[in-house]
DNA sequence: ATTACAAATGTAAGCGCTTTCATTATGTTT
DNA sequence: AAACATAATGAAAGCGCTTACATTTGTAAT
């Protein structure tokens, strides 16, 4: 591999020539630009990005940490990330945090060992003092899906209230009064705000809110068909099911239809989210999207203005609006 | 962030001292290497990888190209090839090719502009003469789902005709004689492999082959529907139907609802991957396992071994075992 | 021309490590 | 105790760049 001297040698101009040329300095004439991109291409130059973060002081490297690499939520948002950030030319490093407190935080100062020059981050286990002292280092910290009340120029997140008004809203359209709503856990704010959102729809509509019909579930697929069950086994009649995500939707949807019960005929369902797999259940999901992918362009995009001055012509937006996406699994109530 | 000469000066030893303590590196007395483990402590200190790498030669950095990021091909892949990686302390600079011949080399040349020391290929649209060309490099190469005949040590893939045949015998076991396949595109070798493995399982069952019932899509969900309606307009009957993969699978029994039938007891069907959405589908998708994290986690290790001289113990295994998963989408024959 | 000043280019010192080679300490053998 | 082998440590060069600062060149005004 040449190096920077081979270049400076061949096009007869110093090393700092060179570097100016390649890092697009003004203060070249035009003509000495062209000598050095021509040796460059002669010797089929590349700089060392190691060398050139060592000198610098910067690795061109964002480090990702997202809850897992599979499972739809985050992947879609990754394929977003990397795009922007590769085409600014930064390294994205990408880890799994395992909303685990300990692999989380593994993950981070495994970024940190990497030299990363900003981080994104979308975790479930850290505390927001642990994310706080985080965002005193140099490094810009963007986190994605969680609100933290003293940094919320840093947070980009969907606001989960309006979605679980929107999801509970789209039953009532329907027509549908009896309307049971399986939670994510209650110590999480998104689990929260989603429900609360619910409620005002209800109150809204003039419904009133039966507590027995909100059940507190974990966000996983099980958790829907608990969740199910449980509604099932209060004896209330309810035509309408709004869920906390897509997986717990998916759950129910299984169990309904389990006991016989017929999709949407007999019972209408509503996810959160809008994963991938909304397309593929049976009868599709109809779901209140979370633009996560939108969220995370817009996290790569605030790091590359934060720590790089690039892409500054992009306006930062911190709160995504969600938008119901209506499939087959709602549907007129018949009662 | 304390350097390694403040390490040296608050052990009162060398830099070569530390370094050598850092590095594992024999020939350290317990004592002195008690001493600088001490002040590493004391200071927080942290060597710079970057610093590392320059001196070394060495990057630590593998770069893993997959088709997409989202999409459940290769997610399931990336989540452990990146947890053995990082366990040995590598970075992997994840980057998305997009099954399309220039992007996949823009990031080649992109992760080579990272000096990575290693690449992880899961690549369509290369051939095997530009991959060879890479191998030549001194950079280890290894290729996932793709089998260059030149390199077999360099190539990680599944069994694609022993997948194929156990499909079809999945079906033929339930009593089915009037199979019909829709396969992914012929120019694509594990195409190919899988329909010739559907073919050897009919022979063995002494079933004959009717061209008419082989139908060529194109591994996307559309060529599952356009597959299934053009099977259907040959007049032919066939109770079982076997799909090159999933997304062919799932598009096929969309269409084959939407004409009345029922699944599994009027058509069964099987599919390829068993990607995650398998579980979702309804029916349920029987599916071939291709164990493409498996894949993954060895091409990993091989790396660790050809590059790192790690995880010895580990033998390496480049061609991988299908195996049919039963799920609800397979039923006996009516007839 | 001469001067003044800005633009262009060069010089050289680092960035924080690894590694070769030289040197010193330690232990073993006779 | 001398002589040697070997283990432990240190000194210093260099990895390929960036950048502050010094120097040269070019240009315009006098």
């Amino acid at each position: 591999m040449a190096t920077i001297y081979e270049v400076a040698k061949t096009a007869g101009v110093s090393l700092a020539t060179v570097s100016r040329v390649i890092n697009g300095n003004s203060n070249v004439r035009e003509k000495t630009k062209e000598k050095v991109e021509q040796a460059m291409h002669e010797l089929g130059y590349q700089p060392s990005s190691i060398a050139q973060s060592l000198a610098s002081n910067r690795s061109n490297r964002v480090g990702i940490v997202v809850a897992e690499l599979d499972g739809p939520f985050y992947s879609n948002m990754l394929a977003t990330v990397e795009r922007v950030l590769r085409h600014a030319g930064k390294h994205a490093i990408i880890t799994a945090g395992h909303s685990d407190e300990s692999k989380e935080k593994d993950a981070i100062r495994f970024l940190q060992g990497c030299n990363c020059d900003a981080l994104i981050l979308c975790v479930d286990a850290l505390a927001d003092d642990y994310l706080l002292t985080l965002t005193k280092q140099p490094a810009p910290v963007a986190v994605i899906n969680h609100r933290i009340e003293e940094l919320p120029d840093h947070c980009f997140t969907v606001d989960n209230e309006l979605g679980g008004y929107r999801a509970t809203k789209a039953v009532l359209e329907q027509g549908h009064q009896q309307i049971a709503y399986i939670s994510g856990p209650a110590f999480k704010e998104d689990a929260k705000l989603r429900l609360q959102g619910h409620r005002r729809a209800l109150l809204e509509a003039g419904v009133e809110v039966d507590e027995r019909l909100i059940f507190e579930g974990n966000y996983h697929e099980d958790g829907g068909i608990a969740g199910f069950t449980a509604l099932l086994n209060t004896g209330l009649p309810f035509s309408a099911l709004v869920c906390g995500n897509d997986d717990m939707a998916s759950g129910a949807m299984q169990a309904a239809r389990k006991v016989g019960l017929k999709l949407p005929t007999d019972l209408s369902v509503v996810g959160f989210d809008d994963l991938l797999f909304a397309r593929y259940t049976y009868p599709t999901l109809t779901s209140v999207k979370n633009p996560i992918a939108e969220m995370g362009e817009m996290a790569a995009n605030w790091i590359l203005q934060k720590t790089y001055k690039l892409n500054e012509e992009c306006t930062i937006t911190n709160v995504f609006e969600p938008v119901l996406v209506a499939r087959d699994s709602v549907g007129p109530c018949a009662r």
